[in-house]
DNA sequence: TCTTGACTCTTACCTTACGTCATAGCTTAG
DNA sequence: CTAAGCTATGACGTAAGGTAAGAGTCAAGA
């Protein structure tokens, strides 16, 4: 009881095109039954079934020289060419987390050369960009961090602002003088550790007392996508930031708790 | 002082191809700065700084289509391209993940199929294959866990463990059932619970009482990436995984601690 | 029987971002 | 002057098809 398709029918089972079909046959992956006396293929369920298979390995992105190796080479080592193939996965999503923090921190910098000069940020933003950053911060980073934040900033001045600000910077800008070194070392966990008293003056976050390993290892995390609240000033480098999350998640470990 | 590069001397300065740069030009998406009356081309500073800003998108995956329009239309709106590419970034990382996840499942299947039948499982395994599972347990999961579980299996015997391990099969068959539903519904997280008991049962994790939320959450994790751990079964279903994970992790939240 | 519409065939050019020749002209040191 | 090294253009190949073009096939209705 053996059904037969025609190329448009096992397109439109398969979710291919016609023309992948003829591709297909003409590469002998998926060769159909037989041919009709007008040369039309006719496709059966064998072919079907390897269709599946041959749909299976081309999502997880193997070329198709590849798939007709693992379906027609009867020793070939599928295990093997798995592993491969997820090592190159591991490394391509490597490269886009790389290329995430890239992106963010260039969208940031434009934004702020853009929209942005440095008075303005002393001075207090102007109600709609406020109303715009203070929603994507709300989405990236939770409301209860940011309601925090924003009512311990309510009660600076510009002057204690301003210094706590520059006390950041400063420090950023040693820790980069240092991101060759071991990211645990005494000389790093040491500006790390007035980095995060600067912190905790400037977020407000003094009352968290047992979460605070937790949010400070969060906050590098936090360093490693989104410029706003990072000290790498202008410097596009991930591998700095990589080097700052590292250092902090360090020091929340050992230091705190 | 400009100072002028021929094709080779640009290319090892930027560490593209002379190749490279002979396409660039014809799609004048960098045009020397003249040409020399053999025809030979020569680019000065302007050129290889645009140079740099054309390998920096490159680096971001962008076309060289849209390269062209970031650098040459003045008001092209770079940010809503960047935003754009990050989705696409976003999504593609999603896919990696998804992939990672079946290809695991994929390899534990044919391992499986072609190392053990269903009966070795039960009656202890050989011991070359335990050997080299235990070592990729350990690299996976600890020293400490393997360690623990292998002690604590020791101990029972056969009817025990099949016991156990009927059950936590029956109870992925269930939830499997529930996949569509909240991971957070009370009625999955009866499920969640008595997998919860049945897993520590078969871990031997009774001990663990200060970790056990953590532990759990790990697990969660675990299972999608590794079928052996799992009550998916024969089931290729990442978004399954990714349900019980979910679901794992609330119950870890809210009934633990 | 004729026509119409849906289906099919093969051939072939287009896409991305180059790599790899092939052939020929240019430049410069010895 | 010659050999080595540089350069130019043009053409072909890659992966996995998309998009026609031109022509043959099939079933159904008038």
């Amino acid at each position: 009881m053996n059904k037969n398709y025609s190329v448009k029918q096992l397109a439109k089972l398969s979710g291919v095109s016609v023309r992948t079909l003829h591709l297909y046959d003409k590469m002998k992956l998926l060769v159909p039954q037989l041919r009709t006396r007008a040369g039309y293929r006719m496709y059966g369920e064998k072919e079907l079934l390897r269709l599946q298979q041959i749909l299976f390995y081309k999502e997880l992105d193997f070329t198709l020289k590849d798939i007709a190796k693992i379906l027609d080479e009867p020793g070939f080592d599928i295990i093997e060419a798995l592993k491969g193939h997820k090592k190159a996965l591991i490394q391509k999503k490597t490269r886009i987390n790389i290329l995430l923090s890239t992106i963010n921190n260039t969208i940031n910098n434009l934004k702020n050369k853009t929209m942005l000069n440095a008075d303005e940020l002393y001075d207090g933003l102007s109600p709609q960009l406020a109303a715009a950053y203070r929603q994507e911060a709300i989405e990236n980073y939770g409301n209860e961090v940011v309601e925090r934040a924003e009512n311990y900033l309510k009660k600076l001045n510009k002057d204690e602002l301003k210094k706590l600000v520059d006390k950041q910077k400063q420090l950023g800008a040693s820790l980069y003088e240092l991101k060759a070194m071991d990211p645990t070392s005494a000389q790093v966990q040491e500006l790390i550790a007035q980095h995060y008293t600067n912190t905790r003056k400037l977020w407000g976050t003094d009352g968290l007392t047992d979460k605070q390993a937790e949010t400070y290892k969060g906050l590098g995390n936090l360093y490693l996508t989104d410029e706003r609240f990072i000290l790498t000033g202008d410097r596009h480098d991930p591998t700095f930031a990589e080097f700052v999350k590292d250092a902090m998640a360090h020091f929340a470990d050992e230091q705190l708790r």
